[in-house]
DNA sequence: ACAAATTTAGACACTCTTGTCCAAATCGTC
DNA sequence: GACGATTTGGACAAGAGTGTCTAAATTTGT
């Protein structure tokens, strides 16, 4: 993919920069209006940039929105698998820390612009697309849940939790600790801080009184009256 | 809103029969294009009706829109209500019959026809016309749930749960009998109804272990080896 | 069968958008 | 300071969609 003349020299300099910031744009006009209503001329003077170079960059409506997703998507990724490597292995406090994590990958990776944009983009016009969305499918979910139900299958191999099956108990792990943002997030709103640490902290304590090894370990304090040896 | 005329006869006959048609076509097209890339033709094609009968009865296509996504809500409510109706105040077998009630839930409310349309107007169009969806908002959700945690409450006071926060217990519960059915939702998909059962399984047995009030009552069997009075 | 209301089909003006073309201005590099 | 590549702005053709209008056809109730 590189530019093919004599030196390894990448084409000019700001043409990069131009790319990235036509791409920016475009994602914030196709989410606000979708695809059909998206507008090139707005989508240029979004980006500070003349239509021609629009074209000149993607060529397509099309093709340009494809570029999008799969900028967004990596980015995405970039975000989440950062985030996964903060996964509490070896937990001090098993609720705090998991709280922690669910806070952190909703700030980090769902909340956050690109995350909010990718989501709408999928849910918009998903169908359109079957294969760009085929692609993502593989390249999200399929990897990142993975990724997640392995920390958490880690932690009930080191004790710390009684699980079945680490796919779902990393799927529900991600319901519960984003029950109470559903709404918003179907709006297209940006939940604040406090909601995300509220849904967060209802969730995994949910989460640890189903899968909690032991009160002594984790949280489950005041609700389980019944006494254990 | 009826007709003024001297007896209390409705305007013709096939006449709300074609105003249902169009909003039920529109629905279609609205959903498929979105607004801005759905085509008056197509929905008055759809509907079995010419162009200028579109315009006859709703005059617009924003407000065409409005009556879609108002109808679509009632239609939805109604189903909603009726299903929780079927909410197991007294169960014999609590896990089953509230795996029962997920499945409805979902089969009657959220994978059907208006309940995916409506899911995806909302997804789609909501910040656009933020009366309108807030007018949903409070006519979906602000009622529904509510009567959701109603039922959970009446089971905790009839010895059936321990639940600290009804309306905290009622969206996890939603989280959690939905949880593996989130990419499904998102793209748009409707899931098969062995995948509907099997996500309501798997979220009530982990709802129960959490707020179970006790093993013999219900589900939780051979995960909680902690042994109790 | 009659009269009123509704529906239809087509034409129409108008606006908006996409994508292309081109000459002038600008930028980055040597 | 000069050269080549990129960017710009504006004009342009082609197409699509909205909303209106009209006269003819059809339906509905009596």
């Amino acid at each position: 993919m590189r530019a093919s003349v004599s030196p390894d020299i990448f084409p000019p300099r700001g043409h990069e920069a131009k790319r990235l910031s036509i791409v920016d744009a475009a994602a914030g006009v196709f989410c606000r209006e979708g695809f059909a209503g998206a507008n090139i001329d707005l989508i240029a003077a979004e980006a500070g940039v003349s239509r021609q170079t629009v074209y000149n960059h993607h060529g397509d409506k099309e093709k340009l929105f494809m570029a999008v997703v799969r900028d967004l998507t990596d980015r995405c990724n970039v975000g989440i698998f950062a985030t996964i490597a903060t996964f509490p292995d070896q937990p001090g406090d098993l609720e705090a820390d998991l709280i922690g994590f669910a806070v952190r990958l909703n700030q980090n990776c769902i909340c956050n612009r690109d995350g909010k944009f990718l989501r709408k983009l999928i849910q918009t016009e998903g169908e359109r697309y079957p294969e760009l969305f085929a692609e993502w499918r593989e390249q999200g979910p399929g990897t990142t849940w993975p990724a997640i139900a392995a920390r958490f299958a880690r932690l009930a191999y080191g004790g710390y939790l009684t699980i079945d099956d680490p796919d779902v108990a990393a799927r529900q792990f991600l319901g519960l600790v984003n029950a109470e943002l559903q709404t918003t997030f179907m709006l297209g709103g940006t939940p604040r801080e406090d909601e995300v640490v509220q849904s967060a902290t209802n969730g995994v304590r949910t989460f640890l009184r189903a899968f909690g090894k032991s009160p002594a370990l984790g949280s489950v304090k005041k609700h389980t009256a019944l006494a254990n040896a």
